[in-house]
DNA sequence: GTAAAACTACCTAACGTAAGGTAGGTTTTT
DNA sequence: AAAAACCTACCTTACGTTAGGTAGTTTTAC
């Protein structure tokens, strides 16, 4: 299973017959793509529908007519974000023969993919960044993806604990808090000093703690 | 000792003549206090001239003649921002008499007073949100705000290490990664879950690493 | 000592640009 | 033929910035 999380190549999509057939990619997903790919690079207000509208090859105002306005865009973004997260996570959740530190690894692969583009942070980091400069609709967006990620994660680290795979004196909800906290803020600070080996010794840190 | 990082209460300034004097704040002081705060809140991209000038009850065009332009300001706030931290550092690592724990517990506090606001974090995270969407020279002085920290937390570490006072197996650099990235983080997220407990439980997971 | 000159700290008015968004017509697809 | 997709043209608002001017203070010159 490949899940994208930063770039933007939606190649496949489900089609209203429920086959998975090699389509077009509609105007719709390449505006939400290619603005999701702006809010992580340069924010939610840096970012103009006119940028949107030069990378996706149409003209300004026909972006209006796929998405109402830029609030409504933006909270579309991230409820999309929200949802390929949250399949991906409900997955390996039920998924017996995955181990918790199966589990964990693969949730670190997007964190290490964005880390690897050089210019790129989690798209709800980039909005959380501006919070207090977004609509209402969108904050409550952003405060749902951390939430769904903390529980998923004090539940993993639970498990694992349980098994006796983990080990660790913290809570898991607190230690839920550390690991999310250190993931995306070492995103942040590695894309701005330019040393994009941060992120990879931050996991290490984490993931060498729970085996002491 | 009192270093204010967060709110704008800069209340006494030295004369030409050398003493410390009550003074009323000079209006270009105002513009850098509100600055700060604003782009703390909302970011720099979100915020105007007009916003500034409407806090510091002046007219807008009235902020150029203090700094010719608004990348001008933004490079001004940085840098006052680093410097006040680059003091009280320094003034730590100099004093003999504190110990390494000592010296991160101060450390410590101007997140802390960051995470009471409730609306604010890091000038340079937020900056950092917005990094690709800033102009040149303001990347750079972020860039330096983090390498400065990294630096100094570095050598706090290392010399907890070396005199038994600290614990641990990771270098003092790959810690020092952890200890920014997880506070800095720490703040965006708690300030979008509105669970302000958070950054007490990250600070406790942290420190209580450190005596294993 | 005093008057001219210069400087500081603001102001009003207005500029060109770009933002998000609307109205209504045209092309494309089904 | 109908619906969806996209266009041109335009609107209002707001942006950072510039120009030019007015007090009041400080510095300079005689």
């Amino acid at each position: 299973m490949v899940v994208n999380f930063g770039a933007n190549t939606a190649q496949f999509k489900e089609t209203s017959k429920g086959f998975m057939e090699n389509t077009v990619v509609s105007t719709k997903d390449k505006i939400l793509d290619i603005s999701q790919d702006l809010i992580q690079k340069r924010g939610f207000n840096a970012i103009s529908f006119q940028d949107i509208a030069d990378l996706v090859g149409i003209k300004k105002p026909s972006i209006t007519h796929h998405f109402a306005s830029k609030e409504a865009l933006g909270i579309a973004v991230v409820q999309r974000y929200r949802n390929v997260f949250s399949i991906a996570l409900n997955r390996l959740t039920n998924d017996e023969t995955v181990t918790a530190m199966q589990a964990l690894r693969f949730y670190f692969t997007p964190y290490q993919d964005l880390g690897e583009t050089g210019d790129k942070i989690c798209l709800c980091a980039s909005l959380a960044g501006e919070f207090m400069a977004l609509p209402a609709d969108m904050q409550t967006e952003v405060a749902h993806f951390f939430d769904d990620h903390l529980n998923w994660l004090e539940g993993i680290l639970a498990k694992g604990k349980k098994s006796g795979e983990f080990n660790f004196n913290e809570t898991p909800k607190d230690l839920a808090y550390l690991f999310i906290d250190a993931l995306q803020g070492s995103l942040i600070v590695q894309r701005a000093t330019k040393n994009f080996t941060q992120l990879d010794r931050v996991i290490a840190s984490l993931t060498e703690r729970l085996k002491s």
